[in-house]
Parts: structure tokens; C-alpha cells; sequence
DNA sequence: TCCCCATTACGTACGCAAGACACAATGGGT
DNA sequence: ACCCATTGTGTCTTGCGTACGTAATGGGGA
């Protein structure tokens, strides 16, 4: 197999493209049938299963490197993303890519920065499963999402890294607008009342649930009603322009 | 004036010891007097001051880093620090570097990673100002506390990281031990209010605070109380073993 | 020395928001 | 036409937070 031309370059340190020992991982969540959705890339050659990333470019900000993973791999734009923390353990598994790299046909040398420190910084995105168009970036060979309890272990300290995220989404689930993101337009209120209970983990009262949602205004009832269930038709609802906050910079 | 050895060193790109583009900025807190402090640095010829700060090591984790600034600038190891946000913006004001390394007689080359493009990684810091013994770093000619609200303007976007860990310190108040490492381990009522006002920025009520913090369970009364002052002498407290949390790895 | 009074300690009443639960309405399935 | 799971709405209770009143204390001023 032929070596990739920008990785020889990068291994050959005259890539003064990439921030050095830097990168961004993205866990991007959906929510689908009842369930928390996490974006994975399967890695060429490793047939393991990682976090979106990548490395932050010369001339870049940070958040702009995030905004650009997360539209490479989804197509998206302007959507909830948020940086949660800066991964930067001495051993955080950067080795694993050795053997993807080696079946590539590129030999970084034992002291790149590829291969001995990089540190992380791990942003969330919320995301509407429906809108996503799903890509795999140039080292992966697959690009899905994979139903939260479901997923496989990751490489690297991913899954570290989609506990914390996790933790994150729920400290905040009221203060952010999380659901105005995860839902399209239109909705029922069970179906917000079921994201509510599967990122809490815990079951809500429905009549509370929707006079809490109600009387907090954010929410808005429209006139029409879902109809083909079987059973009496729920009003549909849409989120207040307020309560949808898009991008990195509001 | 002659060049500092380590940063003739660090400009000729012989510098192995340090992660390139990468810093770790801590803002260290303390409360004395019903005020919050604030520990800052003036830069030699700069005149100008900033939050303490260093650079990664090569080996060393980001935690580590940040651990190792604040036991350089306080003495102080094993209390309350915690990562709040990476700052990566394009132009973080790093030029204003410039003159200070000219006056010490090293001139960066303009492409060096130093004065081009530098990710910080913030950290915010709870401690009890008895118990620090202030050290300047090398870059710097003074190290002390400032009255929150009186604090100078800050050099790079040190000013934008001070907001942000406020913000933060606020938004957690109730859910982190923040009283137990700002106060001495023996206090009274009124001073932990007073904490408490000065942090939310609003006024309390005496009666209630009191009946939320006992029955909240975390703190406990010991049979002494303070004397000396000019009114009735209130009850000493201490928090307990469970509220006081110490350093990045609990 | 004694009174004054700011400050501390303890207790009660009210209001709002969340939680527990009952009942009516709907619409496809049988 | 009836059944019944599901949705929409209302009521009662509980608990926490807020507002506020009263008693106790200890140093300072006359």
C-alpha cells in the first residue's frame, strides 16, 4: 500500500500545517427512538472504533477546529457545541495508532508528537439525527451512530472522554437548551418527556412534566396534532426562538 | 542586560524540555477581610500584571502543569484546583511579550511558537490565604493579592479568563465545597455569608442562611466561639470531613 | 458600675413550585 | 359499537425558601 502523502510529510516534520501535540474530539450526540445517539468512526486497518477529531490547523482557533470536525463528518453548521475540557494525560494512548499508520505505509519516528503526547481538547455537539449527513474522515472507513448503551469500547481514553461528556449533559440539562437541539421542529411532548428520562435515567411524572415545560414558557403548542399512532392524537410543539441557542459564539 | 540562558535556548528551537503552544494559567482565589482576592503576577519591565502561568513539560500532564504553578507561586499543594476551559483563540495577545524578552536581552525569532500562537489551558484555584507564602516566577518582579474589584486591567486575555472562572465559580457555588477552602478551618456564621454574598453578589438573609447551612449537614459546631469583638460572640464552625475536597484526583 | 445597643441565636408564618394522584377526552383496533 | 391505551387537564399535599419577630449576649460609653 502506497504512504499517504500527508502523512510522510507530517512524519518528515515539514508539516508546519497542524499546531503540534494538539487535536479536538467531538462527541456528537442525536437522539433517535427513545434513544441517546454517539457518532463513531471505525479507523481503517485498527477495525476500532473512535470519537470524530482531528488536529487544530496553524492560524485556527481552537473552536474553529471543533466546528470543522463536526461539519466535515455531519455536514452541519451552527449547531449546539460546546468545549467541556482539556485532556492531557502523559499516556493517553497515542500508540494505538502505530499499527494504522504501519499498514498505511508511513513510519512516524519513535519522538513524533504524533505518536508521544498530544493533548485533547473534547467539545459535545447536539445535533438532530435527521439532518445529518454522515461522512468518514480520510483514516476511518466507516462513520455511524451507535446507540449509547450499545456502543463499542473506544480507542485511546474515548470512552473517558464520553463519561465526562455525559456527566456534562446531565449537570446541565435544564440550563441548557439541550432538547431545542436534539429534536426537530415539531414534537410531542412524550417524545421530549422521553429524551428528559433517557439523559436523566430516571422516570418523570407526564402531567408534571408537561405543566413544568409549559408553565417555563419555553415551548410553544401549535395547532396541529401528530396523528397515525394508535391512540388519541398528541399536540405537536415547537421551541420558542429563544430557547434554540446555535454555534460557539451567541 | 544579559539573555536569560532559557530563552536563548527556547528561541534557537533547542528547547525539548517544553510542549510548544501550549501554556496552563491558574487563577488562585482567596477571601480575607470579606473580600475576594485574586493572586496576580506584574512582569519585569512590562509593569503590567497577569494571572500566574507557565508552560507544559515535555512528561509532564496538564493537571500536573497547573498543580506545579500554583505550588511554585504559593507553596501550596493539595488544595482545591480544577480545570475550567481552554483558551484558543487566534491572537491571544501574545506580542505583548515582545518587549519584555527584548529588555531581557533575547529576541524571539517572529516565527517562534512563543509569540505566534499559544493554546492556555485554565485552571481556578480555592485557598486559604493564611497559609500562602507568595514566590514571583522568574518573569516576574512582584506576587501578590488584589482585591477583586480593584484589580488592574490584565495582560493578554488574561482579563476574559478571570470572567469566565467568576462565572463558573458562581454557577457551582452550592454544589462545590468553595467555603471549605477559602475559610480557615475554624469560622464564624457571619464571615461564611459574607462568602457567600460576596461570590452570588447579592445580600442574605442572616436567619435562613443559617437554618439552610445546618441543616444542609456540612458544617458543624464546635463548643468555642470568637471573642474579642464589640457584640455578642458568635460560635466557631468547621466543615465536615466530607465537604472538604483537596487536588485533581479525588 | 450600669445601661445601651449592635450583633448573634432561635422560632414562626406565608407562598410558590414540585410531586402524587384522579378524571375526562380521543382515536385506532377488534 | 365497544374497548382501551394514551393524551390533556385539574386538584390536593408536601416541602423548601423567604420574610420577619423575639430573646440572649457582651463590649463600649456615660
Amino acid at each position: 500500500m502506497n504512504a499517504d502523502p500527508l502523512l510522510t510529510r507530517l512524519f518528515a516534520g515539514q508539516d508546519r500545517q497542524l499546531v503540534p501535540h494538539l487535536s479536538v474530539d467531538c462527541a456528537i450526540f442525536g437522539f433517535h427512538e427513545g434513544q441517546i445517539k454517539l457518532l463513531l468512526l471505525r479507523w481503517r486497518h485498527l477495525r476500532a472504533w473512535s470519537l470524530p477529531g482531528g488536529f487544530v490547523r496553524t492560524g485556527e482557533p481552537l473552536d474553529g477546529a471543533a466546528e470543522r470536525v463536526l461539519r466535515e463528518r455531519t455536514g452541519l453548521d451552527r449547531v449546539y457545541l460546546r468545549q467541556f475540557h482539556a485532556f492531557g494525560g502523559i499516556d493517553r494512548g497515542e500508540d494505538a495508532l502505530l499499527p494504522a499508520f504501519k499498514a498505511m505505509g508511513a513510519k512516524p519516528p519513535p519522538d513524533h508528537w504524533i505518536v508521544s503526547r498530544i493533548v485533547s481538547v473534547a467539545y459535545f455537539a447536539l445535533v438532530d439525527v435527521a439532518k445529518v449527513a454522515l461522512r468518514p474522515d480520510a483514516f476511518s472507513e466507516e462513520c455511524r451512530w451507535w446507540d449509547l448503551n450499545e456502543r463499542p469500547p473506544l480507542l485511546f481514553d474515548h470512552d473517558e472522554i464520553t463519561d465526562l461528556a455525559l456527566e456534562t449533559l446531565r449537570a446541565q440539562l435544564d440550563y441548557l437548551p439541550l432538547a431545542a437541539n436534539l429534536l426537530p421542529e415539531k414534537f410531542t411532548m412524550p417524545e421530549l418527556q422521553r429524551l428528559y428520562e433517557t439523559v436523566l435515567g430516571t422516570s418523570l411524572d407526564r402531567r408534571n412534566f408537561q405543566k413544568r415545560m409549559l408553565d417555563q414558557g419555553s415551548i410553544v403548542r401549535l395547532k396541529e396534532r401528530k396523528t397515525g399512532g394508535a391512540h388519541r392524537s398528541p399536540f405537536l410543539y415547537r421551541f420558542a426562538r429563544s430557547a434554540r441557542s446555535r454555534g460557539l459564539t451567541p
